[in-house]
DNA sequence: CGAATTTGACCGTC
DNA sequence: GACGGTCAAATTCG
């Protein structure tokens, strides 16, 4: 009975933010006939909340946190002095700033930020959503500022690929995210030439197309680190490589086979983005 | 009040 | 002991 409930209650919401995202992405294409970039990308933020809660509600995942563990080491949480601690809100970047720059069309948990000697800036931890769900997906990634970029240069590290994404309703949303060259990154399959050993793929500035360039989106992805490829989106390899511009950014010893580097960038993405919408709110894979 | 994030403490490795 | 990675209590926000 419960279970009804809930089910009904996702099923409300899948259609509730769905609903949503289609009036954005509506408003996306008026947008894209006047190339107001600043309004497009925050309605592309919009939808891809809008996506995520719904994604979050068809796995059952209640839009939160995982459960607190008890404490490591024997109770030792409660002798350790009370904690203060002030919300770093007001510094250079903002929750909405991070999803903004960072989203790669899944959803992540920061677990961790730590100065790393040598850098002015902290490291991020972010896991996947799903690491506590449907056997836990092990896919992780650290987020840090390269310090010598202006606009700022954010190396995007990935380890361990999604396993999240074997099953229904995700598996059949990231093959449509894969469409979107700016929400799409890759890493175990991209990192599959390169064998056992750590792989670089590393795409300059570029990766984002035009608008990383106009300093209007900070975050780029400079390096995709990964344990050995598995069968799972065999596509994204090719998505990539359109993304880049420059061969020689290609750090990886043995690049993907299916590297273009004189294929689309951000124009192509808004020359075709009405199509890469309707595809993306396509809901015929989604099994409700 | 629950969700999301921060951040000091802890742990493993070198 | 230094360092990076992770945990989880504390904190803030919607």
């Amino acid at each position: 009975m419960a279970a009804l409930i809930t089910r009904a209650t996702s099923v409300a919401l899948v259609s509730e933010m769905m609903a949503q995202g289609r009036k954005s992405a509506a408003a996306l294409e008026a947008l894209l006939q006047v190339q107001d970039h600043a309004g497009m990308r925050e309605l592309t933020a919009e939808i891809l909340r809008c996506c995520d809660r719904a994604l979050g509600a068809l796995h059952g995942k209640p839009a939160g946190r995982h459960k607190r563990k008890p404490a490591r080491h024997g109770g030792a949480a409660t002798q350790t002095k009370p904690k203060t601690r002030t919300r770093a809100s007001s510094g250079e970047t903002t929750r909405v700033e991070w999803k903004r720059n960072w989203d790669d069309g899944f959803m992540w948990t920061k677990y961790g930020q730590k100065h790393i000697r040598g850098s002015d800036h902290p490291r991020h931890y972010f896991r996947c959503a799903y690491a506590l769900h449907d056997g836990g997906c092990p896919a992780s990634r650290h987020v840090q500022r390269s310090p010598e970029h202006d606009p700022p240069l954010y190396v995007l590290t990935y380890l361990a690929d999604h396993t999240c994404c074997r099953h229904g309703v995700a598996a059949a949303v990231v093959k449509n995210v894969k469409m979107q060259p700016p929400l799409v990154l890759d890493f175990g399959s991209a990192a599959a030439p390169c064998s056992r050993s750590p792989c670089w793929l590393n795409y300059g500035d570029t990766v984002w197309g035009e608008t990383s360039r106009s300093q209007e989106l900070r975050a780029e992805v400079t390096k995709v680190e990964s344990t050995p490829s598995s069968d799972l989106l065999p596509a994204v390899p090719a998505v990539v490589a359109q993304m880049s511009s420059s061969a020689d950014d290609a750090r990886c010893s043995s690049p993907p086979a299916a590297w273009d580097p004189s294929a689309a960038d951000w124009e192509y993405f808004v020359n075709n983005s009405s199509d890469y919408v309707r595809e993306f709110f396509d809901l015929e894979d989604v099994v409700l």
